[in-house]
DNA sequence: GTTTGTTTTTAGAACGGTGCAAATTAAGGA
DNA sequence: TCCTTAATTTGCACCGTTCTAAAAACAAAC
C-alpha cells in the first residue's frame, strides 16, 4: 500500500470487491454482517477515509458553502461568519470565504471563483457598489441555491435573512425625537444600497409622523463608508442651522461622526445626539458610549446557513422565504435622556 | 447537450478527441493552431469551465487552504483571515475557514474536517487549550504542509509567522517602569499557551533588569480568556499592596481589566496603568484609550498564506522558516506620561 | 513509391467512489 | 435431487479531467 488507503486497498486485502466495501462502509443492508465487520475493522485499522473529491465528482455535491461578505474584518460580518461556520460544520458542511471589499468587480470575481470551485451554493451579503445582480442570477438559473443576508436586494427571488431596517430606523429616530431632538440628520451609504435606503425611509417617516419636515441638507449619502462620513459630518456642522442629532447607517459611520464632533468640541449628546446601527462591540466602549440598534449578527449567519441547507436538502418543498430577525434599541450615552428616565435616576 | 458543458461535449461537437480538447485548452504546443482556435472559440461560446473536482481528483491538488483560528469574530483573527483571503485569491487559492472556539476538541475536529476535504494544507493558530499537536503532526507526516501563525508551538518543525512576543512585552513593561510604575502585574492566558509564556518572560525580564523583584501574586493565568480576567483584576485589587500597573496578554483582557477598575473607581492611569497587546480597533476608542502593542494582523495572515503557497509550489527547496513581524508600542492614555513628555506638552 | 522523421491526434487508462444489473451463493420447499 | 426465492457479491460503467503510449497524418528525403 502506498499513500492514503482507498476502497481498492481494502477490497484487495479482504479479497472482496470494492463495491461490497463501499456498501459495507455505508452500512447498506445488503452486506453480510461478518463482511461488514471485517471491512469496518480494517478501514479503522488503515485509517481509511473516503475521498471527498471522488464522492463529489460522482454525486455532484461538495458539502461546501461559498460565502461572500463585504469585509471579513468588520465585526458584524465576522460574527455572521462565525454563526454560519458553526451551523454548517455541525451539518457536515464547510464554508469557503471571500470578501468583496465593497467592490462590485471583486464581488463578481468572488462569486465566479466560488462557483468554479463547485460550491453547493452561496451565502452572500452584497457590496455597497453592487447594483446589478446578474452574476447571482446566473447561478440561480443553474439551480445553485443563493441566500442573501443583511445586504439584500429586492429583485431576486431567493431566501433572505434580514432585520427590519425600516422599523428599527423608525424607532431609533422616534426615540431621538422623544428625547427632544428636532433636527435629525442621516448619514448613510449609497442611495441605492438597499439597507441604507430602508433605514432612510424609516428615518423620514419617523420625522414626518412627528411633524418634522425633513430637509435635503440633513441627508448625506457616502459612497465610501470608510472615509466620507468625516466630510459629511463637517458638512452638517457647517449648515446655518446645525442638526441636533445624527442618525448613522451603521456604527463605523457613527464612530467617524463622533470623532469629528469631538475634535470640533461639539458636546455629545447635549449639542448633538448620535445614534448608530449594528451594535458593534466598540460602540459600548467608545466615549460617550454609543446608542445603537443591535442586530443579531451571529444569529443572522446561523439562520442564513440554516435556510440554505434546508433548501439544499429539500429542494422539492422549497419556497423562498425571508426571515426577519429582531433588533433592539440599545440606549447608551450618545443620546439625551428621556425625561422620565431622568426622574428615575 | 444537457447540463454544464464538458470536454466531451466540445470534442463531440468538433469531431475530435477529448484529449486534444484538453490539450488545446492548456495551450499545449502539440496541437495544430487551427484546432486550438476552434476549441477555444467553442469553449468560450459554450461557457465551458473545467470541473475543478475532476481536476483535483486527477492531480490530487485542490487549490484550497484550510484555516483554523481560535475565534473568527475576534478582530485580530478576522483581520488575519482577511490577509490570507486576499493573498490566496490572488494566487488562485481559496480558503476554508473553521474556528476552534479555544477548544482543543473542536480544533481536532476542524483539522480532521479540513483534511477530509482534501485541503492542500493548513494555516492554523492554536487554541488556548491545545497542548498536544499530534493532530497536526499526522498531517505533516502525510506531507500536508502546515503553517502556524500567532499562536504557535515550539515542537513542530514547520514555518511560522509570529511577532517577537518576548521583546514586545519587554519593551511594554519597561515603558511602564519608565513612567514610574514599580509594581507591575501580569494578567495572561494559560501557563502553557506559548504566546502568553513568551510575553510573561519578557515581562519578568523587564522587571528584573530594572531591579524589581517579581512577585508571584502579581501574575495571574486565566484559562477562560472571556470571563476570568474580571476575577483576576479583583484579586489584584485585593492584594495588601495593590499593583500600580497591569500588563495584559491581549486587548480583550485589558478591556475587562479596565471595566473592573472603572467600576471600583480606580483611576486609570493615575492609580493603575493598563497596557494591552494587539491593538484591536476598540483599544483606540475605549476611555481612557488603551496603550497597547500593535501587531500587524493583516500582514500576518498574508505572510502565512505566502509562506504556505511558496512551500506548496516549491517543495524541493523548502525549509521551514519563522517570519517575525514587527510590533510597535502604541502609547495612549491608559498609561502615565513619561516625564519628558510631560515637559513637552 | 518507399522510407524516415515530424507533427498531430487518438484511444484508453488512470484518479476514487457509487450504482446498476447480473451473477453467485445459500437456504428452503416439493 | 431439483427448483425457487432470497441474500450476497461482483463486474463494470460513470463522474470529468489528464496523461501516456501508440497510431495516424503529413511532409521531406531517397
Amino acid at each position: 500500500m502506498k499513500g492514503t488507503p482507498t476502497l481498492d486497498d481494502i477490497a484487495e486485502a479482504l479479497h472482496i470487491s470494492k463495491a461490497t466495501v463501499s456498501r459495507a462502509l455505508c452500512d447498506h443492508p445488503d452486506v453480510k454482517p461478518e463482511t461488514k465487520q471485517a471491512v469496518i475493522a480494517l478501514a479503522k485499522k488503515l485509517n481509511y477515509e473516503p475521498n471527498r473529491l471522488a464522492q463529489s465528482l460522482r454525486s455532484n455535491k461538495t458539502y461546501t458553502i461559498g460565502v461572500v461578505v463585504p469585509e471579513i474584518a468588520m465585526h458584524f460580518f465576522s460574527s455572521t461568519l462565525s454563526g454560519m461556520q458553526d451551523y454548517a460544520l455541525r451539518h457536515d458542511y464547510i464554508i469557503m470565504v471571500c470578501q468583496s471589499m465593497e467592490s462590485y468587480q471583486t464581488e463578481k470575481i468572488n462569486v465566479q471563483k466560488l462557483a468554479s470551485n463547485r460550491v453547493d451554493g452561496l451565502l452572500i451579503s452584497l457590496s455597497s457598489e453592487t447594483r446589478n445582480v446578474d452574476h447571482l442570477r446566473q447561478l440561480i438559473e443553474k439551480k445553485i441555491p443563493v441566500v442573501l443576508f443583511d445586504r439584500v436586494c429586492n429583485d431576486l427571488d431567493v431566501s433572505k435573512v434580514i432585520v427590519n431596517d425600516y422599523d428599527a430606523a423608525f424607532k431609533a429616530v422616534e426615540y431621538l425625537i422623544r428625547t427632544g431632538c428636532k433636527r435629525v440628520a442621516y448619514v448613510g451609504g449609497p442611495r441605492d444600497l438597499y439597507i441604507s435606503a430602508q433605514r432612510e425611509q424609516g428615518y423620514l417617516d419617523a420625522l414626518r409622523k412627528n411633524n418634522i419636515a425633513p430637509s435635503e441638507d440633513w441627508i448625506i449619502h457616502c459612497k465610501d463608508l470608510h472615509t466620507e462620513p468625516v466630510g459629511a459630518t463637517q458638512q452638517l456642522l457647517d449648515l446655518p442651522h446645525m442638526p441636533d442629532a445624527i442618525f448613522c447607517m451603521n456604527d463605523p459611520i457613527a464612530i467617524q461622526v463622533m470623532q469629528v464632533l469631538k475634535e470640533q468640541n461639539v458636546r455629545i449628546p447635549d449639542e448633538i445626539s448620535v445614534i448608530g446601527f449594528t451594535n458593534e462591540p466598540v460602540s459600548n466602549f467608545i466615549e460617550p458610549s454609543l446608542t445603537t440598534v443591535s442586530q443579531p449578527s451571529y444569529e443572522m449567519g446561523r439562520t442564513a446557513a440554516k435556510l440554505f441547507i434546508e433548501q439544499l436538502e429539500h429542494p422539492e418543498s422549497f419556497k423562498p422565504i425571508t426571515k426577519v430577525l429582531p433588533t433592539e434599541l440599545i440606549i447608551r450615552n450618545s443620546t439625551r435622556k428621556l425625561f422620565h428616565n431622568v426622574l428615575e435616576t
